[in-house]
DNA sequence: ATAACCGTTTAGACTTAATCTAATTTACGT
DNA sequence: ACGTAAATTAGATTAAGTCTAAACGGTTAT
């Protein structure tokens, strides 16, 4: 797990080789955002991050970027409501709180929620990943919710 | 558990009084539809489906309901790639696989996937649901991939 | 050097799921 | 029946995400 820049910067592009992508300015400006920030960031948050200090990636390369990421297991997206997909970098596995009010997502770790499945699920299907997403109110909304 | 046209009537329009929500032919159709055909339809599959014998909700209508029975719990709402909401009635608690070449969404027995839970998981935030998605590839798309 | 090559990026038009609005209609308790 | 709050409506609007065809870039061969 890198610890510096120079670490960091390795990782990433140590990442981007494993998937068979080339290391292009653009992905690594989206990897290393979503590296530095766990906030569950939509394409377009990402969009303007990246672009803040020079305009170096136009949306389509975003979409392109995260979808090639995702493809190659570095990613994760998170489907909620309201239709807009947020991404989430795949360093260790955890699950997510999303309140159904704000649409605050929480991290939830994997040791406070055990998943245990009698597989093959459906005779033939491949199983490739489990999304757990806990829904409810956050405490805040709560609050407000009950008054 | 309904057994016949005039129960599943009954069933419905007692599922949407006890929901405070009133009983509309709109709502009533939506709902029905949904208790008969456990496909996963999207809003405008269901718009279509309760318009093909003789129109009577319009778009806004349609969401509007489904909102309506989301909040009531009497409908679940899947999110999925493609930002395309699907609808699936509340009857008995169940998990989906869903395929992410295709998007074949199918139905998973509780019986053959146990989620356990360390509650409260966040200091304050109420738990309602848990959304679990398995997804992979179905036994078509895995033969396709695979070569 | 030069050329050819293939994957990547780009701007901007396009698609479409879902929302919004303001006027009209309807369900249902009294 | 009546009154009213709730529900419905058509159509305009929004915005997330996709598409397209041209340009770019970096690699390898000549």
């Amino acid at each position: 797990m890198p610890r510096n820049d120079k670490q960091v910067r390795l990782w990433v592009e140590g990442q981007l080789r494993a998937a068979g992508l080339k290391v292009t300015p653009q992905r690594y400006a989206v990897l290393d955002y979503l590296w530095s920030n766990r906030t569950h960031p939509t394409a377009e948050e990402i969009e303007a991050a990246v672009n803040q200090r020079f305009p170096c990636a136009s949306r389509a390369t975003v979409y392109n970027t995260l979808h090639a990421l995702h493809e190659a297991g570095l990613v994760q997206e998170l489907y909620g409501q309201g239709g807009v997909t947020r991404y989430d970098i795949k360093v260790e596995p955890h699950h997510h709180f999303i309140c159904r009010r704000c649409g605050l997502i929480e991290d939830v770790k994997v040791e406070r929620l055990s998943v245990k499945a009698r597989l093959p699920l459906q005779s033939g299907h491949r199983v490739e990943e489990l999304d757990v997403v806990i829904r409810g109110l956050c405490a805040k909304c709560r609050k407000i919710a009950e008054g």
